[in-house]
DNA sequence: AAGAAGTCCTGGGCGC
DNA sequence: TGCGCCCAGGACTTCT
């Protein structure tokens, strides 16, 4: 599932390829409750030029010339990717976006199985508003800072305190798990139980498995694949999650306990995490 | 007011 | 081979 390290990911690749294209036709193959309809989103779009393509939360933005975005989540199974001109749609495949830079013709598809992600054009107030809702993205404030956010007299359980997008953005179940585990804190903790230590290390933790996350491409644990059809490499480095009742791989002792917090599946050791 | 539970959706895996 | 069931989950909404 898409989290910060992924959507990092597809952003770098589109800006890359995308960043003073201009788009010159849309088309939407199957609207749906979250995809606009074709007549407002060509009209809006077709001629404009992207200036940039963005990241916030676990949000995409491309940044349009006229001031308006397009702003992209992919929750579960959402997928930005580069096609060939002969491109064909398929089955899940909702929108076709054609583009041009420099004389090169550009294709990307937008797709979504279950439909659970949104792509919306947006005003700037709009999006100024809506990127107001979250909290701080954990890889652009200090290990200190980002302890404070965690700080708290409150009987929330630590992994419910990092999912929650206020809090701190960008991180999904399957960091939350892993970023538990290498700080040895059981994902049942109460934050109010934790020490100013044990906050700060949490908060390096939470960097430094980002950070990683982002040098491999992200993670493949289900079906996420980048820009490019490829998968993420963080996969082969998970320690917990998708591992219930393997052997820990830090402490090569204890066994990987899967429980259900917070509706999610939660993954930890029961032998080095407290 | 926090936290639990329901909601959207589809494909894949399972048992029979 | 195929049917029915259950599971996965981000984030919003609704209930307790």
């Amino acid at each position: 599932m898409p989290e910060l390290p992924e959507v990092e990911t597809i952003r770098r690749q589109l800006h890359r390829r995308l960043a003073g294209s201009k788009i010159v036709e849309v088309k939407v193959w199957r609207s749906g409750r979250e995809t606009p309809r074709s007549i407002r989103l060509s009209a809006a779009l077709v001629d404009r030029t992207i200036v940039s393509v963005e990241r916030r939360a676990k949000l995409l933005i491309w940044k349009l010339d006229h001031g308006q975005s397009l702003v992209a989540h992919l929750k579960m199974t959402g997928r930005f990717v580069f096609v060939s001109s002969s491109h064909e749609p398929a089955k899940h495949d909702r929108i076709g976006f054609s583009l041009r830079r420099r004389g090169q013709n550009i294709r990307v598809v937008w797709s979504d199985v279950r439909q659970f992600g949104f792509i919306r054009l947006v005003s700037t107030s709009t999006l100024k508003k809506l990127l107001e809702t979250y909290g701080p993205e954990p890889l652009k404030i200090s290990p200190e800072k980002l302890a404070e956010r965690l700080k708290s007299g409150s009987v929330r359980k630590l992994k419910s305190a990092l999912l929650d997008q206020t809090v701190i953005a960008g991180i999904g179940n399957i960091y939350a798990d892993e970023v538990c585990h290498r700080a040895g804190l059981l994902p049942t903790r109460r934050l109010a139980s934790l020490s100013s230590r044990e906050r700060v290390g949490l908060a390096r933790v939470i960097q430094s498995v980002l950070r990683a996350a982002v040098a491999e491409r992200g993670t493949s644990a289900d079906d996420y694949v980048d820009a490019q059809g490829k998968p993420g490499n963080f996969l082969k480095f998970l320690r917990v999650y998708g591992r219930a009742g393997k052997p820990c791989r830090s402490c090569h002792q204890g066994i990987i306990k899967k429980i259900v917090l917070g509706q999610r599946g939660t993954h930890y050791c029961t032998r080095c995490q407290r």
